[in-house]
DNA sequence: CAAATCCGCGAGAGCGCTCTCCGATCCTGG
DNA sequence: CCAGGATCGGAGAGCGCTCTCGCGGATTTG
């Protein structure tokens, strides 16, 4: 790869400042003696008139080694300014202490999914993971996953062992990224129940009783005609909300609940709205899957001219900082994505520990997050 | 690459007993021999019945092959299902084909930073590297960076040969970690002109161009009585912000221009708005540094009853999503993120590529996205 | 037709690390 | 005071890969 005037040009350059690279003279490298510029165990070694593989139990802590001559090696390591080469490493421990966060879904033609980023759930599963990652010393590489060969590099990066597991967070339902992984043997969790069951451990939120709360909230407040806007049905997720929302409307006595369906976008919870609007014109309360689509069910409520929430009431679900934002504010059923993100991280850690370890799945119970909406 | 379950030349045998519920029957890997599990350069040269040399040679596409040879070794490969083990490769090379990416900011007492992710600005910007990055086959390593440990532990990565280079986006000032980079001489790019000059290579956008183009739109919608709000001064794209601002405006008649200062979040935006309409009732026109600011400005005007725009109209800096979805919806000066962000990993590459290269910038044009709020 | 040239392949030496032996030292009990 | 056991450091063999070097065969040139 040497340089390729193909691609994109960089636009509007303006100034380009240019400053001599200064050569780092007060590196703290110190007693080397091989050519490459690191110091290697072995210069630790010599510095410290041990053995390399004292040097090696030291950095490790894997056998007790005298407290004098440890700190001999230590005084030698920070002398050298020694750190260990993690690919040498990692060539005879067959581990490397990094593993993948995939952001996985199916292409969509004409919608760069620079959208899943601008997305703050994505912003805050990643969070989430780096949280519990970075205890372990264990590194995230993050990969979109998007097309086939796509997937099929996060599959030979794993293979390669170029990282020793994978957090998958995928976008839509028949997401094939989670069957592959099981296919290859591949340590790996995702988040929220797969698609189709296969045995691949995950962790998700209670999304039946996240749904429930909202119904009863809604009932709780007076609504008496109340609709949902579901996301796409091969969604798990989307399935299980809708039918415990409707469910729960059941026990309460609405027995029929309209529904819209959405894609989980801004636009598509507008173009929900105002379809539901078209045939139910007496609603007073909506259950929205995500808090995307609830935005655009109030902005469809609003033009046309029904008031939020004192006409109607609106219930989104995620709890994201986009709700908190807006006005008014909206109620949303929340997910405690870091906790769960968390979580992902530490079974993950624990199958690689422990291959032979059964798939598990944690559940997580949600929790309403009343603001102005309803 | 379709291959056939019928070929497997010699005995095939994967790690069986890690799975318990799916017999993996059509796992793709085949005739390996040594004892480890996955085929090595070894066993694809013994099926190809050339020498390692010749193996790595059309893997890597260095030296010409013969064609004949080339098809027997690619066959080869495919019949084993080889894929390079990359800590053994970059043992040798001394490249890792990773870079880390530093989302650094000091430490915030009781701000757990999920905030950083949960605004869209580093999901964009993030998301933008992930997409130059990855034609080039290189992944990129998610770290945070918000105390000195986990500082060193950046440098520690980058100095062991865990990543190539580092691309970093700050959220403030006088962030330590862009100097401890120059310092130790490692690859670098950041986002925004650092806080003092310092010979490392960075991306920007036209602040000063950004704000003027923000104030010529309050100024040709007729309003004369505008207000700032900055963010935090030791920003240097909050100064100058800030500062193009007040010049833009003073060369069209303006000369004081009101000013409270913020910290980027949409509390302190509506604190500072709060501030500035107690001491000028009269405004018509407020340019916040950031949407996130101007979403809280927009808060604060409405509860003292003033309208956007008809009364006071509103600019933001940054064209987030949030301020796509808001009511109004929010006009604001874009700042071209996704091709900032491509651009820090071109120039990251480059230098990776050749590091006697000097240091760089590269500062992009903003434009003006005129929605509802002014 | 012989000599010079070139091209393509194989042999082999490590890259820096871990980890398994083994030998040396020390401690303990008889 | 010595045998036996426990403890701790050293030597050395690779992990899987790249890359330099050199050699043989094909091609070209005098």
């Amino acid at each position: 790869m040497a340089d390729d005037p193909a691609d994109a040009p960089p636009p509007a350059r303006l100034g380009a400042g240019t400053l001599e690279a200064t050569p780092p003279s007060g590196t703290p490298v110190a007693g080397r003696a091989s050519g490459t510029g690191a110091p290697t165990l072995e210069d630790v070694a010599r510095v410290a008139g041990v053995s390399r593989a004292t040097v090696s139990r030291v950095v490790n802590g894997q056998r007790r080694v005298a407290a004098e001559i440890q700190a001999v090696v230590r005084e030698a390591i920070a002398t050298t300014g020694y750190v260990p080469n993690l690919a040498a490493r990692s060539l005879v421990t067959r581990r490397t202490g990094a593993v993948i966060v995939v952001v996985s879904g199916a292409e969509e033609q004409g919608s760069p999914s620079t959208i899943d980023f601008a997305d703050p759930f994505f912003g805050r599963v990643v969070g989430g993971m780096l949280r519990a990652l970075r205890p372990h010393d264990v590194d995230p590489i993050l990969m979109l996953a998007e097309t086939d060969f796509d997937r099929s590099r996060v599959i030979s990066s794993l293979r390669n062992g170029n990282a020793d597991g994978a957090l998958v967070v995928s976008t839509r339902g028949e997401d094939p990224m989670p069957a592959l992984l099981v296919e290859a043997g591949l340590p790996a969790v995702v988040f929220a129940r797969p698609g189709r069951p296969i045995p691949l451990s995950f962790v998700d939120v209670a999304n039946r009783d996240g749904a429930r709360l909202a119904a009863e909230h809604l009932v709780a407040r007076g609504c008496r005609h109340v609709a949902a806007i579901s996301g796409p049905l091969d969604v798990p997720s989307a399935q299980d909300r809708l039918s415990g929302f409707q469910d729960a409307m059941a026990r309460h006595g609405q027995a029929f609940v309209p529904t819209a369906g959405g894609n989980f976008t801004y636009e598509s919870g507008l173009a929900a709205m105002t379809a539901l609007l078209d045939g139910y014109g007496d609603l007073d309360g909506v259950f929205a899957s995500n808090d995307l689509m609830a935005l655009g069910a109030i902005e469809a409520l609003q033009a046309a001219g029904r008031r939020v929430p004192e006409d109607v009431r609106v219930i989104g679900f995620d709890d994201s900082s986009l709700g908190a934002l807006s006005r008014p504010a909206l109620t949303s059923v929340r997910q405690p994505i870091e906790e769960m993100a968390a979580e992902m991280a530490r079974i993950l850690l624990d199958t690689i520990a422990d291959p032979g370890r059964r798939v598990t799945s944690t559940i997580f119970e949600p929790t309403l997050r009343i603001r102005a909406s309803a």
